[in-house]
DNA sequence: AACAGGACCAACCGCTGTAAT
DNA sequence: GATTACAGCGGTTGGTCCTGT
């Protein structure tokens, strides 16, 4: 039924009177400046109208995807934060491939953008150890190893978080060949200890739930709607830092615990005795030969 | 320096769900 | 209820950049 409904569209469009010639490919400045100026008039919706009225020759697809994915004010540019890799992985080992829905849970980040580095950096990972990036195994490997040294990797940032040398220079690094971001949002977070984060909660009686205001995720109040364990939502705090008019969302606390996992030695799996990462975790690599040998054993997997 | 292969990511495509008519 | 238009989702593609040889 709808293969049909499909072929007469395409049917019907060969039949369509050429009228302009639509544009393809990558957007330029001036199609930028024109959707934004249009949108910050008019507001978004109505994306095949929107993409006529602006004066853009392209489909209302095109528009609302450029939009959605990149030029949209509160979109988070920079490489994903341990915290956010380490939801990215427990979302989807929850939800599958919900990219949309993994997205909710991460404020800023696109659905697009999610997806990518699914495919470029956790598939990669898969087909380094030869499984099914689906599989038991792999998802076993992912709990097991990379999370555990992201963990690490968010304990050594908080550490650091403190430290304004290094806070500046480490946040968000700005992603290669984009062009100059002008949005507020852009900015890198600004992260603060969970620490004091909890002893703020405590002392100003800030209802976190409704924390909103500036229209960023309330993670815990979706969580019943998003089905996300509660645990998780317990453990994750937020830095909602205003400055210079950004307003930040940061997940500063991810306790091994909020995942479900049985395992109550993760710890035995630190680094030092499998240690099957490279140093740096922001593009985390497996030791195929340990991992191999590890595999092999089939001690890890509890296959 | 030149080339090849891989990685990354923006953009497109096909499909489905839904609201409007 | 049928049809149409639109929005949104997930999969895929292709251009650009990066890295190793």
């Amino acid at each position: 039924m709808s293969d049909n409904r499909t072929l007469f569209k395409s049917l019907s469009n060969l039949y369509e009177e050429p009228s302009i010639e639509l544009r393809r490919g990558p957007w330029t400045l001036e199609e930028d400046n024109l959707l934004i100026h249009y949108i910050s008039c008019n507001g978004e919706g109505r994306w095949n109208s929107l993409a006529k009225c602006a004066g853009l020759k392209r489909t209302g697809k095109s528009c609302r995807l450029r939009w959605l994915n990149y030029l949209k004010p509160d979109i988070k540019r920079g490489d994903l934060t341990p915290q956010e890799q380490l939801l990215i992985l427990e979302l989807h080992s929850k939800w599958g491939n919900r990219w949309s829905k993994i997205a909710e849970c991460l404020p800023g980040r696109t659905d697009n953008e999610i997806k990518n580095y699914w495919r470029t950096r956790v598939q990669k990972q898969a087909r380094q150890l030869k499984v099914d990036s689906n599989s038991y195994k792999f998802v076993e490997a992912i709990r097991r190893f990379w999370m555990p040294r992201l963990l690490e990797k968010m304990e050594q940032n908080s550490s650091l978080m403190f430290s304004p040398s290094i806070d500046n220079q480490n946040s968000t690094t700005p992603s290669t060949n984009r062009p100059p971001l002008t949005s507020p949002c852009l900015k890198s977070s600004n992260r603060v200890n969970t620490s004091d984060l909890h002893r703020e909660k405590s002392s100003t009686n800030l209802n976190w739930d409704s924390l909103d205001s500036v229209g960023n995720l309330m993670l815990s109040e979706n969580a019943e709607n998003l089905g996300i364990p509660e645990q998780i939502c317990d453990n994750i705090a937020y830095d909602h830092s205003v400055q210079n008019d950004c307003h930040n969302v940061d997940i500063t606390s991810y306790e091994m615990s909020a995942f479900g996992s049985e395992d109550t030695s993760m710890s035995e799996f630190r680094v030092s005795e499998f240690d099957l990462f490279s140093e740096d975790l922001t593009c985390t690599s497996w030791n195929t030969d340990e991992l191999w040998e590890f595999r092999k054993s089939d001690q890890g997997f509890g296959v």
